[in-house]
This record gives structure tokens, sequence and C-alpha cells, in this order.
DNA sequence: GATTCATTTAGATAATTAGCTAAATATCAA
DNA sequence: TTGATATTTAGCTAATTATCTAAATGAATC
């Protein structure tokens, strides 16, 4: 979970992965919206991949990244809830072992 | 908001956060919890309150840090809901302007 | 006002990060 | 199999960051 607040640290990491939530999009399209280098944006594709925030899958010459959404929610949603901020009816994904505890 | 991304990046300054959780801490109190010296953990404190995630209140020789749960809210479910991540009644604290977009 | 305690500021350093260019790899098309 | 296109890997550099120790500040106490 470290790894994925490190990658949500990046403003252009953010927007990549804000880009994907339409849809996969190339690395080169994505690439397209910033004014950085190829590589640079490769190694950003990177820290995605490994926070599991994105996966890639090649079709032909390109590589089309896929946001993990759920990744997404279950990190930005857990952290959340560490600090009380959900509203107390489930969520659209309801967890397993939803401990029930007594209120004091 | 970049900032709070960045100052969300660290886990000594995450635990910092949730330290803070359960009511206002003394700086020393709350370094005595991690391996760092007293100026590193100051350096993380001065983070936090540049993202306007705690803040401070000297009382005596002591400075007690407060969390800005309502910031951290704001932040983090903000970002949340720019990926529909949350359920669609209105939370806690509703927001004013709820635009009311009829669905296609 | 000198001393002690709690914390921050200053200044240095090592590690990490974001960026670059050049070269390598993979796929398709000619 | 040569060439073109899309992307990544390698290798470098500059900027940022986390850390340290020593010194400064602020507040209470003697």
């Amino acid at each position: 979970m470290a790894e994925i607040f490190k990658a949500l640290a990046d403003p252009t990491r953010r927007k990549v992965l804000d880009l994907l939530k339409s849809g996969p999009m190339a690395a080169g399209d994505l690439a397209g919206h910033f004014a950085v280098s190829g590589p640079t944006m490769s190694a950003h594709f990177k820290i995605l991949k490994e926070a599991d925030l994105i996966h890639a899958e090649r079709q032909g010459k390109q590589i089309n990244y896929h946001l993990k959404l759920s990744v997404l929610e279950d990190a930005l949603l857990g952290f959340a809830d560490q600090f009380n901020l959900l509203s107390d009816q489930p969520r659209k994904k309801a967890q397993k072992n939803t401990k029930k505890v007594r209120p004091a």
C-alpha cells in the first residue's frame, strides 16, 4: 500500500490514472497528453504497474494500459475508512467478513 | 492538493496522522513512536502542516499537533469521487452545489 | 537572569526521483 | 529480412528528500 501512495504522489501519474478512467489507452496516446519524453512516461507507467494500479496489454505494436480501479478503490477507501471517513452503509463492492461491533 | 498526496506518500507521516486520529498529541510524544531524530520528525510535521493536514498549538513547553480531519476527508474523498468510487448517497458532510445531472 | 526542557532551524550528506538522450526490443509491413 | 513504428531499458544528471548533528528559540522554573 505504501507503493500506491508513492505512485499517487506524482501529478503526472495521477493524470494518467484520470485519463484511463474512461477506458484503456495506448502508451503513446497517454504520452501525448504530457510534455515529457517517452522514456519518462514509460518510467511513470512502470511505477503505476508496480503499484498494481494499471496493467499492460500488448495489441500489435501498441501497449494498452488499463486502470485497475478496484485496486485504487481498495487503497483509497481503505485508508479513508481508517479515519472513519466513510458513511456507515456498505459501499458498492461490499467486503467479506464485515465485523459486527456493538457500538460502546 | 498535490501537497497532500506528497505528504501522504511517506509512511512516517501516514502513521503520524494515524496517531493523531484519537486526539491531539505533543511533538515529543509523537516522536516517541518512531526511530528517528527529533529534527527529522519536526521536518515531517512541517510537511504535514504545509499540506494543512495538521495544525500546531503551543501549550507551555510543548507543541500539540491536531489532525485536520476535514482536510484529509476532502482530499481523499474528493479524489475517490473523481473515479466514482463513492456510493451515490450524499456523505456525512454534504457538499454545497450538488449539480443535478439527468442521467443520459 | 540562568537553567532546563521541548521543539525548531541551519547546514551537511546520502539516497531517491524525475527528467533527458541514445540504444535495445518487439511487432508489423513491405 | 529490411524498414518503420511503438515502447522500454540503460546510463546519466539535476533536483528533491530523508536523515543526521549542532545550534537557536521559546517557555517554564529555579
